[in-house]
DNA sequence: AGCACTTGCGCAAGCGCTTACTTTAAATAT
DNA sequence: ATATTTAAAGTAAGCGCTTGCGCAAGTGCT
């Protein structure tokens, strides 16, 4: 591998003339700088990253930990952090947790040990110990709607608690009476702030006559599957049901409609995300929205600001979240 | 940062013996060992990567370069890739060139900076340059789908005339004779190829009083929007469409029902991809089917063989596609 | 007792780059 | 003509790790 000496050797300077004149950091002579370009153009240098990265303890790379990259939830997300990472000179480690603990252990881990510079946690898998080694590490990071215990951390927070009573409140001008919830992953923190607010908000409608139940899913297609199948067997059927994320209501959606159930005549279903998907589906998915490539985006700047000014106080972002009217939801029927 | 000698120094050891004790290297003997693991415990060390692998000139990290995270193709093939690089303790750069070959450029040549051990290129963005600039570095590389040239390398082959000509003649025996095919962008590898495929196939019909053109499109859902607006305009409208990805497929779909076309009815509709998408869709895309994930899969066993050992001949792998039969194609019914 | 191995570990160079400190020579001031 | 400043570039240590080479003490053999 070509390095600064057998450019200097060739230039006939010394390599210290070579790194400033690659950095532009400090003056060199224009025949100098000639010199040296034209060796390192003969020789076709390539700068090696990692040495740098050792000298200057800056290696312009950072770590975008997410849950399920299968999810359509996360590309957009992925999308906003890497356009303006790219757009600043960083390169992203992706790591999918595949919602494993373990592996987004053993995933932190190499980053710390290869030096990010910066990580942004969106994978909302909550765990103690993986947030212990990160603080540990010094590394500046940025928490995705993932900060159970309001750590002083740049945070960036979803109000899902905006966009669910919107919902549960238009399914109740509507007439429904009997409102079911089918959950996320139960170790899933977001999943679990989706569900608690659910239940407090319908908890102040349950004297009005309204009643819930909570089934669990799992955000994925097949949690909701699972779900049609406990919602057919209720007697009588919810007449609406939110899911705690699209794949979820998409499950459940094609699933009551193979068994002949129709949509949202005789069940209304929201959905929670807004996925592209969402809007394809037919019916198309009543939903609540996240903005997630702004989100993405948010994170990142969070990030490269603390990346460069260590001290400044930590910041918070809240995103609010706001029903989608589209045609999965209707009056209810059976009043 | 601690350091080897920091530890070295409390072990009252050589910072070789830390080295080898942490990388079990050479024996070291129990009690020597043990000083140096309290010592580690201790301070708390934790390895950095980067001067190792200055060191040793192995960085166990690989680079994905993908075109456009937001189209559900590549989210598998990231799974596929991603969940062996983990297994084998490899961390993943991920590179979106988002259709933009400068933007390519300019990941690959961070990724040669960084000493990546390996990159996956499954983005069919066809650059001569940023081919050249790959070669020269010596970096192992695989390529999926965008071999222009067969050129000798590690490559992943799509085989698109198999499930083409699958959907052609299943549309021919189901009595279609003008049957359209919408193109991805112009400058994209495997839209060419796919668009080629369909051409010479269908071109052997032409005498049996088939027809066919080509509309543009772009592989995104407003590329089947647009490409709607066109065939509408036909006269007489074409009874088969075949679209050369899904999204396109679904956009397509999607604007000609909302004009009030029936599908299949109407328009028969076949995609490409067989995306998580095109199931869920209203009626459900007929579509020609590639094993993302296996692909992804496949990508990242080639490259680490290739990693391993440098001189064993290149390796392709051809991955057929098939159509699957859904919903959005019937029988021509404008005889 | 003398020799040859073996065992366990240390020395120090090197990976390619950065950067504080110095040197050299030319330009300017006295 | 000498002292001082300035401009341009070099010296070498250091980032944290690996690893070829070598050394001293211990073991076994004759």
């Amino acid at each position: 591998m070509v390095n600064y000496n057998d450019i200097a050797k060739i230039a006939q300077v010394s390599s210290t003339t070579v790194s400033h004149v690659i950095n532009k950091t400090r003056f060199v002579s224009p025949e100098t700088k000639k010199k040296v370009l034209e060796a390192m153009q003969k020789l076709n240098y390539k700068p090696n990253l990692l040495a740098r990265s050792l000298a200057t303890g800056v290696t312009h790379t950072i770590g975008l930990v997410i849950s399920d990259i299968k999810n359509p939830f996360y590309p957009e997300i992925i999308q906003g952090v890497e356009e303006l990472a790219v757009k600043s000179d960083y390169n992203i480690f992706l790591c999918n947790t595949d919602y494993d603990i373990e592996k987004g252990l053993k995933s932190i881990g190499a980053l710390i040990r290869k030096k990010v510079d910066g990580i942004i946690i969106a994978s909302s898998q909550a765990d103690k110990f993986l947030f212990k080694e990160i603080v540990e590490s010094t590394i500046p990071f940025v928490l995705v709607d993932w900060n159970e215990n309001k750590i002083n951390a740049d945070s960036i927070y979803f109000n899902f608690e905006s966009g669910i009573k919107e919902a549960v409140e238009y399914l109740i001008s509507l007439g429904h009476k009997k409102i079911y919830f089918i959950s996320g992953p139960k170790d899933l923190k977001t999943a679990k702030i989706r569900k608690n607010n659910f239940i407090n908000i319908i908890k102040k409608y349950e004297n009005n006559n309204i009643s819930y139940k909570i089934i669990e899913g799992n955000h994925k297609i097949d949690g909701g599957i699972n779900a049609a199948k406990e919602i057919e067997k209720e007697n009588p059927m919810p007449t609406a049901v939110i899911c705690s994320n699209d794949l979820t209501a998409i499950g459940l959606m094609k699933t009551l409609q193979a068994n002949g159930i129709k949509i949202p005549d005789k069940v209304s279903i929201i959905g929670l995300d807004n996925i592209m998907l969402s809007e394809i589906v037919s019916p198309p998915l009543t939903t609540i929205e996240l903005e997630r490539y702004l989100i993405g985006k948010t994170a990142i700047e969070l990030l490269l600001n603390r990346i460069n000014s260590k001290d400044i106080p930590k910041q918070t972002r809240y995103f609010q979240t706001k029903l989608i009217i589209r045609e999965s939801t209707t009056i209810a029927k059976n009043l």
